[in-house]
DNA sequence: TTGGTTTCTTATCATACATCAATGCACAGT
DNA sequence: ACTGTGCATTGATGTATGATAAGAAACCAA
């Protein structure tokens, strides 16, 4: 078992000993993944939760037309998956891939399950962990619904700073809901003004 | 105490007999708004979630430019609240106001904590909600990602065919994330494409 | 009924962003 | 060192949607 990160995630979180985290973490799998492979394919059921060790991981879905959208990237000490899916037993509607090569831990609801019933405080955890995923939800449907191209592209570099440097362009402008083309100008009139100054 | 319409929401989902509802819920009030009331307004902080037993509420925030942004609509048997102000006590960016006179039920923290303590099937109840919540946002953020204001319309009108008779056009177009004018552009060209039939 | 809001429509014009297409890099594999 | 493939950039052009303004229609209150 080799799952620090999640670890630390969870003791630093949860009330609980070490002799416990180990015992529970023990039924994790972790998983090896290449760059470019996938987790999780459009139509799959998704029955797992995926915390990443290392690595970059993006989940993103394909509309009609065939443009990819990019719902989220998840770098180290971050969560992936379809919660609808896992949740709900539906088919998926997104691709989960790694960017980099990666190492996740596989989180199945039977997980979930023994720490809800061994550790009090996991229900209250979960229940953050919810609400977080919704504030973050929320303020995402605000930045569309509101802000241009250079405004949802600043927001995006000063929350992850990191990422933008790992990413290609394409699959930031696939978050932003903008083309390639447009980002890169964009970019260039930001670096144009910056200059000026 | 007259929530008949929040009692019954409850029975039906929670394992809960009548005697016990009706003792938790009499420490709800409930509030009686005027068309065109607020139920909360930016930087106050959001105590309640709001269980809508007639009527209807509109959440929304204001932009920097001064222009509305719809959140959600909330109908008869709705939930509407800013669970990130109540979760994480903060200052709220929304306004929350009635579209019509309404009856809404004012539930706090301590309501759910109540049930959360003499209803074990809360806990996963509650859970629900919260990932109806996660799959309501998620869907809304695909859709400003990949759809046309025609597309976006459209499926506002299957998903809420009721909500539209009775809402302001400029309020759907707000929720849509497009101007009315567009809106009345996009309705008169389906009108056109549904003649010509 | 009247007059006054508010909402919806329509028209014109402006613009941000998309699309299409060509070029230039940079990096990986041979 | 070559060559191919994937990205980023740039320019030309198109289009959906925004902005503004004005009139029509709907709604409401006195």
């Amino acid at each position: 078992m080799n799952s620090p990160k999640l670890k630390l995630f969870l003791t630093s979180n949860l009330d609980i000993d070490d002799d416990e985290i180990l015992s529970i973490l023990k039924s994790c799998q972790v998983k090896s993944v290449k760059k470019d492979a996938f987790l999780l394919r459009e139509n799959e059921h998704c029955k797992h939760t995926f915390f990443v060790e290392s690595g970059l991981i993006r989940q993103y879905s394909i509309d009609d037309k065939g443009k990819e959208h990019t719902i989220s990237f998840a770098p180290e000490n971050w969560f992936v998956s379809d919660r609808e899916s896992v949740y709900f037993d539906e088919a998926s509607a997104y691709y989960i891939q790694a960017l980099e090569d990666s190492e996740v831990v596989m989180i199945d609801e039977d997980f979930f399950l023994k720490l809800s019933e061994e550790i009090p405080s996991f229900t209250d955890f979960n229940n953050k962990l919810l609400h977080n995923h919704i504030r973050h939800l929320q303020k995402r449907i605000n930045m569309l619904l509101s802000a241009s191209a250079e405004q949802r592209y600043l927001e995006f570099v000063a929350m992850y700073p990191d990422i933008l440097l790992r990413v290609p362009q394409t699959m930031i402008a696939s978050y932003l809901g903008i083309t390639p083309e447009s980002l890169s100008r964009v970019r260039k009139e930001l670096a144009r003004k910056n200059f000026k100054k």
